[in-house]
This record gives C-alpha cells, sequence and structure tokens, in this order.
RNA sequence: GGGUGCUUAGCUCAGCGGUAGAGCGUCGCCCUUACAAGGCGAAUGUCGUAGGUUCGACCCCUACAGCACCCACCA
C-alpha cells in the first residue's frame, strides 16, 4: 500500500543509488544508432545555479527519452578549470588569510587551485545527482572520481598541446606584440568578448597643443578632446581629416605635447570625423585600438607610457613617473592648467571598457600574445550553419551567430595567469621560439639544451572549444569519434554563442572535419518571478537544492547574505527573502522541479521562475501518486484475465493516450518541453483522473465481470503507460510507482528508464468513443451547472429531464454516468418538459431541467445574459453568411461550419427564448 | 550606428489565417475513503498603437511606441 502523499526525499535517493551502480546511465554497444549530449561543463568555481539545473533537466529528459527508445545515448560530462574564474576564487580565500599567490609560488599555488577543483567539482556532481541526471559519469573519467572529464586532466590537455602544436606547424597560431585588452589587477591579457562596455558617467577635457613658433593665424595651437587626459604623454601626432579646410594648411607641420615637452606632426586621417569636437584627434598609438591603426598607418612607433600594473613608467617625465594612471590623471590635468594648456572640462556619458572577471578598467596594452588566426575557420563554421549541418533552435539565433563569424577578430588565446594548460612553447637564449608535445620533443627539434619555457597559460575557452572531440579520445582515432561525433544536441546559453559554440564548431571542423553537433538549442534565461535578474547582491537567487530539499526561512537568510560586505545589500537581501519567502522554501523535490522547467521551457528568450509554478507540479506529482493508489486498490489481487469488455469509456481513455503520445514526440523532436509537459499534465489530470477514474469507480462497480476486468486491465495499462511517457521529465516517482504498476500490466524489467517508450498507434484512435464521451462530458456538466445554478444542498439528489436521450451509442451506461457524476436521483425523457419552474439548460438538440424550484429573476438574469451572447454570435454568423464574397471565397468547409454554427445558436436561442416566455 | 527578441486574463506564459487558451491567483459551494498538495462550479481580455493585405487578421506585411538584450573604434 502506498503512503497517502508522495514524499520525494526517500524515493529518490535510494532510486538513483541504484540506477548509478546498476550502469544504466552508460552507453551501450555502437551497433544501435547514437544520441549523444555534450553537458556545457561547469566551471569548477563553486556549485550550481538555477541555470545549470534548468539546461540539465532538458538534457537529462531528452537522453532519458533517446535511451527509452532505444539509442545508444551518452550523456558526456564534465567539469571546466575555468582558468582565470577559478584562480581569482583561490586568490580571495588567499587574500582572506592575507596572503597573494606570489607568496607561495607557482607550483604550491597551482597546487591549491587543484585542492579547490576537487572539491567543487564534487559538489558540482553531488548536485547533477541529486537532480537525477543520467549523466555517463564514468566516461573519459581520467581522475577516477565518476566524474567525467576535467578540462585540465591528462587526456585532455594531451589533446590541448596536440591543437596547438598542429594549429601552429599549419601556421594559424601565431605570436606577435599586440595592443591587447590588458586586466590591470590580474596582470594579464583578456580577449574581446571578455570586456563589457557600459556607459558611465565621466567627463571630456579639451586640452590646447600649442604650435612650437607661436600663434599661426591667430590660432595659439590645436585644441584635441580626450576623455583619458593621463594618456597625452603616450601622444606622437595630432590627426586632423584630410579634406577639413580649417586644418588642411598644418597638415606636415608640428605642434608641441604639453608637459612631455615634445614636438609632434599634424597628419591626416579618415578616420577623424571633421563634424565631432574640434575635428582634431590626438593619437596614442599605444594606449587606444583606433589610435594603434592609425599609427600604422603613418609609421609612427608607439610610445608605451604604462606599467603593466597600470601606473606610467620611465618613458613619461620623471614628476610623473610611478603613478598610478588616475592620480596621474588629476596631476597632468593639474599641470595642463597651470600652463593655459586646459581649455575645458565638461561632463560626459563614455563607454568605459571593464573586465568582466574583476571589474576593473582594461588598459589597452602592447604585449607579446599568442594569437589564432580566425579568418579561415570562420568561413567554415558559417558554411557549415548556411548548409544546415548545424542547426539553431530557436532558428533566429543563428544571426547572432553569422554576424560575429562575419566580423571575427583573431582571437588572443594566451594568458598571463598561473592556473591552466601552460603553452607548450620554449625559448632558447635569442628569443627564438620552439613549439612541441614535450620540452624533449623541442630539444631535439632545436638541438638545444637550454630552453624555456613560455610561462603563459592558455585562455580556458581554447580547451572547451576542444570538447566536443578532445572527450571522445582524439587524437587517437577511437570507435567513439566516429559513433558520437557529432553528438546530437548541444544546449547551452546565449551568452556563450561566440565564446563557445562558434569555436567548437570551427576547430571540430577543422580537426575531424565534422561538425561537433547537429543542432544547437539556446535555452531561456533563468529569472526571478518578476523577471529580474537572478544575482547575489539582490538576494534572489535560488539554490536548486532548496527548492529540492526545502530550507527554512531563517537558513535562507543566512545562506543569502554569508559573505557580503556591503550593509545596504545585506538589508536589500533581508527585505527581499522576508518578502518572498516568509516560511522559507517547501521541500518540492527533485521531479517537481525539473517539470517546472520543462512547462517553462518555451522559446522564449528568458524564463521566469515562478515558486507557484514549482507547487502546482509538486501537486501533480501527489496527483499521480494518488491515481496510483487508487488503481494499486483496485487492481492488486483482483482478476485482471480474460475475457473482458471494453466500454466506450475504456476505449475513449485508450484513444486519447494515443494522441498525448503523438503530441509528446512531436514536441520532443521540436525541442517545445512545454508542449510536452502541458500534454502529459492534461492528460493525466485531466482525462485520466477527472474522468476515466471517477467512469471507472462506475464500472468497477458493474455486475458484469467482463466490464470490470475490462476496466481493471485499462487502468492499469494506461497508467503504466503514462509513467513511461513521463518518465524523462519526472523520472524518480515515475520509477517508484512503475515498480508497483508495471507488474499487473503485464510488464516485467529491472527499471522504467530502460523500458521502450509508448509509441502512438493511430489504429487505437477511435473516433466514436472520443464522440460519445464528449456528449457524456458535455452532459454531465451542464447537469452540474444546473445543480450549482439551483444551489443545492451538499448531497441532495434531484431528478433530471431530458427532451431527448444523449446521442450516443451506449445510452445506457452514458446515462448512468451523468446520473453518477452530476448526482442525479433520476433520468428521464420528457417532451415536452414538465411544466416546473426550474433551471433549465440546452445540451445540443436536447433541453434539460433539473426538478427544483428556482427564483424565476435569477433564472431570467441568467437565461438572459446567455441569450444575449447568442444574438451577439447570431449576429456575427449571419454578416459573415450574407456576404457574397465570404460564401464565394471561403473554402466551402468554412462556409458549411458557419452554416452550421447559425443553425445551432439559432435553435439554442429559440429554446432559452421560449424557457424566457414561461418565467 | 547595426542587429535580435518581447508586448495576449490580476501574475507568468502558450497559441493559431476561420468560436481567444493554460497554470497560478480571485470568488462561491463541498472534508463525496485515490488525492484538501483535493473535488465541483464561476468571473476576467478593444490580443501595445496606426495603417495595409485578405471573404476573414491576435496570427501575414509596413510604420510607430514601450520594454529587454547583443554587437560596434567616435576622440
Amino acid at each position: 500500500m502506498l503512503d497517502k502523499s508522495f514524499e520525494p526525499a526517500a524515493v529518490e535517493e535510494r532510486w538513483y543509488r541504484r540506477w548509478e551502480s546498476a550502469a544504466w546511465f552508460s552507453h551501450r554497444d555502437h551497433q544501435t544508432p547514437s544520441y549523444c549530449i555534450q553537458l556545457p561543463p561547469p566551471n569548477v568555481t563553486g556549485t550550481l545555479h538555477m541555470g545549470h539545473a534548468f539546461q540539465q533537466t532538458l538534457m537529462d529528459a531528452l537522453i532519458r527519452y533517446h535511451r527509452m527508445r532505444g539509442f545508444n545515448t551518452n550523456w558526456v560530462v564534465g567539469t571546466d578549470h575555468a582558468g582565470i574564474a577559478t584562480q581569482i576564487v583561490v586568490e580571495r580565500q588567499l587574500e582572506e588569510k592575507g596572503q597573494s599567490r606570489h607568496d607561495l609560488g607557482r607550483k604550491d599555488f597551482v597546487e591549491r587551485v587543484w585542492q579547490w577543483k576537487q572539491q567543487s567539482g564534487a559538489s558540482i556532481m553531488r548536485q547533477m545527482r541529486r537532480l537525477g541526471a543520467s549523466a555517463n559519469w564514468t566516461y573519459a573519467d581520467t581522475e577516477g572520481q565518476t566524474a567525467g572529464y576535467f578540462t585540465m586532466d591528462a587526456k585532455m590537455s594531451r589533446a590541448v598541446v596536440e591543437v596547438f602544436v598542429r594549429l601552429y606547424e599549419e601556421g594559424l597560431i601565431y605570436r606577435g606584440k599586440r595592443l591587447v585588452n590588458w586586466d590591470p589587477v590580474l596582470g594579464t591579457a583578456v580577449s574581446d568578448l571578455e570586456v563589457d562596455t557600459d556607459e558611465e558617467d565621466g567627463k571630456i577635457w579639451e586640452l590646447l597643443y600649442p604650435f612650437p613658433g607661436g600663434p599661426v593665424s591667430g590660432l595659439k595651437g590645436l585644441t584635441v578632446a580626450t576623455t583619458r587626459p593621463e594618456t597625452m604623454l603616450g601622444d606622437v601626432a595630432v590627426a586632423v581629416h584630410p579634406e577639413d579646410e580649417r586644418y588642411k594648411p598644418l597638415i606636415g607641420e608640428k605642434v608641441v605635447l604639453p608637459l612631455a615637452s615634445r614636438a609632434i606632426p599634424i597628419i591626416a586621417d579618415d578616420y577623424v570625423d571633421p563634424k565631432f569636437g574640434t575635428g582634431c584627434v590626438k593619437i596614442t598609438p599605444a594606449h587606444d585600438f583606433n589610435d594603434y591603426q592609425v599609427g600604422r598607418r603613418h609609421g609612427l612607433e608607439p610610445i608605451n607610457i604604462f606599467r603593466l600594473d597600470a601606473h606610467l613608467n620611465d618613458a613619461v617625465p620623471e614628476q610623473y613617473r610611478g603613478l598610478e594612471r588616475f592620480e596621474a590623471r588629476r596631476k597632468i590635468l593639474l599641470d595642463l592648467q597651470a600652463q593655459g594648456c586646459l581649455v575645458s572640462e565638461k561632463p560626459y556619458k563614455l563607454r568605459v571598457p571593464r573586465s568582466g572577471r574583476t571589474g576593473e578598467i582594461v588598459e589597452p596594452m602592447l604585449t607579446d600574445q599568442w594569437f589564432v588566426a580566425m579568418e579561415k575557420p570562420a568561413k567554415a563554421g558559417l558554411e557549415a550553419v548556411a548548409k544546415g549541418e548545424v542547426k539553431f533552435f530557436p532558428e533566429h539565433w543563428t544571426t547572432t551567430y553569422n554576424q560575429w563569424l562575419e566580423n571575427i577578430q583573431d582571437w588572443c588565446i594566451s594568458r598571463q595567469l598561473w592556473w591552466g594548460h601552460q603553452i607548450p612553447a620554449w625559448y632558447d637564449e635569442h628569443g627564438n621560439v620552439f613549439v612541441g608535445r614535450s620540452e624533449e620533443e623541442v630539444r631535439q627539434k632545436a638541438g638545444k639544451a637550454n630552453l624555456k619555457r613560455d610561462p603563459d597559460v592558455l585562455d580556458t575557452w581554447f580547451s572547451s572549444a576542444l570538447v566536443p572531440f578532445s572527450s571522445l579520445g582524439w587524437p587517437e582515432k577511437t570507435k567513439d569519434l566516429e559513433t558520437f561525433l557529432p553528438s546530437s544536441v548541444l544546449i547551452t546559453g546565449f551568452d556563450i554563442i561566440f565564446f563557445w559554440v562558434a569555436r567548437m564548431v570551427m576547430l571540430t571542423l577543422h580537426f575531424t572535419g565534422k561538425v561537433p553537433f547537429r543542432h544547437v538549442y539556446i535555452n531561456a534565461i533563468v529569472r526571478d518571478a518578476e523577471g529580474e535578474k537572478m544575482s547575489k547582491s539582490k538576494g534572489n537567487t535560488l539554490d536548486p537544492l532548496d527548492l529540492i530539499d526545502g530550507i527554512t526561512h531563517d537558513k535562507l537568510l543566512e545562506k543569502s547574505t554569508v559573505g557580503l560586505l556591503k550593509a545596504d545589500h545585506r538589508k536589500k537581501i533581508e527585505k527581499y527573502v522576508k518578502v518572498h519567502f516568509p516560511q522559507g522554501i517547501p521541500a518540492f523535490g527533485a521531479d517537481a522541479l525539473r517539470f517546472t522547467f520543462a512547462s517553462l521551457a518555451s522559446f522564449s528568450r528568458t524564463l521566469n521562475f515562478d515558486l507557484n509554478r514549482c507547487e502546482g507540479y509538486r501537486n501533480f506529482c501527489n496527483k499521480l501518486w494518488n491515481a496510483t493508489r487508487f488503481v494499486l486498490m483496485n487492481v492488486e489481487g483482483q482478476d485482471l484475465g480474460e475475457p473482458a469488455k471494453l466500454t466506450f469509456i475504456d476505449r475513449w481513455i485508450v484513444s486519447r493516450l494515443q494522441r498525448v503520445e503523438a503530441d509528446v514526440e512531436a514536441a520532443f523532436a521540436e525541442y517545445r518541453f512545454d508542449h510536452l509537459a502541458a500534454a502529459i499534465y492534461h492528460f493525466v489530470w485531466d482525462e485520466y483522473c477527472d474522468w476515466y477514474l471517477e467512469l471507472a469507480k462506475l464500472q468497477l462497480a458493474s455486475p458484469d465481470p467482463e466490464i470490470q476486468r475490462g476496466t481493471r486491465r485499462t487502468l492499469v495499462r494506461v497508467l503504466e503507460a503514462a509513467l513511461r511517457l513521463a518518465h524523462p521529465i519526472i523520472p524518480f516517482i515515475t520509477e517508484e510507482l512503475w515498480q508497483k504498476v508495471a507488474p499487473l500490466a503485464g510488464k516485467a524489467g529491472d527499471t522504467i528508464m530502460l523500458q521502450p517508450y509508448p509509441k502512438s498507434q493511430p489504429e487505437r484512435i477511435d473516433a466514436e468513443a472520443e464522440h460519445d464521451m464528449a456528449a457524456l462530458k458535455q452532459w454531465t456538466v451542464t447537469a452540474r451547472n444546473l445543480r450549482a445554478e439551483a444551489k443545492l444542498a451538499p448531497g441532495e439528489r434531484v431528478e433530471f429531464y431530458a427532451t431527448a436521450k444523449p446521442p450516443v451509442a451506449d445510452v445506457e451506461t452514458t446515462v448512468a454516468a451523468i446520473r453518477s457524476l452530476a448526482r442525479l436521483s433520476s433520468f428521464e425523457v420528457r417532451d415536452p418538459l414538465p411544466d416546473h419552474l426550474s433551471p433549465t439548460a440546452v445540451i445540443g438538440e436536447a433541453r434539460a431541467m433539473l426538478h427544483k424550484p428556482v427564483d424565476p429573476a435569477a433564472e431570467r438574469a441568467r437565461l438572459g445574459k446567455e441569450s444575449t451572447r447568442l444574438e451577439g454570435e447570431i449576429q456575427k454568423a449571419r454578416a459573415k453568411l450574407t456576404n457574397p464574397s465570404f460564401v464565394e471565397r471561403a473554402p466551402a468547409t468554412i462556409v458549411a461550419q458557419e452554416r452550421t454554427r447559425l443553425a445551432g445558436f439559432e435553435a439554442t436561442l429559440s429554446k432559452i427564448r421560449a424557457q424566457l416566455e414561461k418565467l
């Protein structure tokens, strides 16, 4: 006997252990068609958030669905070393102890990060398991932690080195001194994508650069505008537009750079917009991307004025050396003012480039870096999508992908960090570069003993980009590469289309000639119930585990505010938690959470996570639980054998089952998880529970044992199929219930997760049964309406009269059902209806009434309202039908349908009018 | 500057060239032995605005407005 309500905690733990220890998550032979998903490897920077849980729910649903359909499924999982992000996490930990990574030294620091990685990686994998992820934990599990791969493990690292060496040998990786985005706090280059430029309030200054020989035609000098006055010390020219009449004569002349007392040329370049500001632009090639290009065009040598920590270096006049950049700005402005060279200072909105990781303002910095030439790979990447080898869902993301690849820049892949794949390049004492798979290989190639390895590491996305093939054993020619590449679908967020998706396409194509995946499903971004971005500082983040296990208000508050430094943040969060979670969060269980995610996964861009929805789906789980409980109570130990008779009610639910199975299959095929969740919900609750179970109660009481047997068989078989149907979304509860139901349905097996997925059988769709059931429902609902109208006492039963029998094949069964479901004491056909002042209604061709006195005024009001509605409908339908162009041009079926509707409305209206007369 | 998405019930969202839907919430009545995490019933909408195409538009087209996001080198 099942418990009275569904308690997820015990069920979940028990079944997950069983599934995993039985190795049911592993891929199978290579005979059957394969279905493979690559998990976007979570960063080992902490724990999983709602976005992860959402993605993983969808992936697991797809994997379970295809596994049940007999595919050789392989959900390849792993974790990402997440270079910068992880290094920062560990550096912060050291900071709390008053240490820096330099106190430890590189070797010990890296050792420290590895320790952290073990801890974080383990907690991530625990979370995924709690959610029910049927991932292939033992696949590519080099470190033996049943956690899949780690992007820095030995095997993955080998692939990284191999790719780097090959790209270098092909000339697609090169090293050079370039202007790159520099994070002065981290002391590393970052890629364009890792820089966020937001508009901020700042200032713009106008500076006067005087002519060396005194005023020229009334002008003291040229006035330039700048938002970064401190960079003036690195200026090498002033540029004007070549066609600008004001300055044309001055081109080739010089101005004096104040403070630095250097003379710099006036040059002409199209880049200058003569209409903006004064039409003169200071050129600082070493510290501005545009100026760098201008400088190159004019053969001007950049002057680097910053040290790597963004303090001024020795290239500037002595009084400024060593100053931090903003301190330098203040001093320079003061000095310019003193010299009369500061023309103006105005407030200005400017776009400030900040490092995505530290929030620090990045400094364009001339440094030696490694790059991947992207032009050729980008072309291939565009082509693969254009040819449909890779498809985006929703499709419009293709535009985003294309636009980025069409304007791609070379990718700076070197980072001046300690945590990551160290670049396999060595230098001799002359600075010559040697790239190879190992120091030994390089020594031999170079013929030199004294080599020094490049200290830099690779951008973390470099190794991520290889995952589709490196996780399958590349560079070995493995069977798995043939089987699981391309993978079936990638499920990921739009924020990493550039970082990751595009780069995987390019590099996988380049090294394997295959695309990495056939489909890309871009999932919605999870927001809170009000549509606000989830962020720690707002306190509106949710931990998926808290939704599964529940959490008290106090604990939640404690958790949300831990580690917060700012007092006003703390206050805001306390308020948020108090308002939104006054009672904390109840334990919804993993299934309810998963069902919520699925039902919210439409193709819209954001997903507002509403706790109320989650509660609704927990209730759904409980409904399913109790329906099973009912079935077991009525079927266990009872006769399920032949001969059995099926009524139209039995055939109806079987017919509905075929339809929902087809709907679910279609929804899976187009990644409409919301549709399939709704289809299952509606079938189980509104059809099976609300109607079939209620009617089954009657049939079980039938004197005919064949009807009883038929009902029991139908109850059990439909439920068993429904459990399999729902399993990919709600795996735990369906497994628990299936174990009890399956034997009764004549099914054997250790687990539901390896059972065949229900397949719609169109030949079992029964139009007659559906029609008759629709009539049964309609008559029942009408009778119930009349009951409500008549304000009957709770248990009160009344007589029911109708002018005709329900238009069904099996009148006897139908009438008995209506009597029972609408609680009628009798059902009699009388035409005309008895002359009582009772609530009446029209059902199709028939009229019906309850034998119960009614307040004439209330009844008049109700019928009046109904007749007004009908008059409106009639007017609309008539207007259509009297419009010749509608009758001529609309399809015949539509015209006929409209005629039928009109006739129906008119018949109903006349009956209602007759009743109104009587009142 | 370029691009994308969104605008439908109080809230969160589906939807389709032919009768506007769901969940949650709201309002009645009911503890009817599967389930009160429940049952039965009810109310609620100029489908952002203005045009156009069409016999017919919430749906297709155009413009506009508002919201959100992405990309881009204007000092």
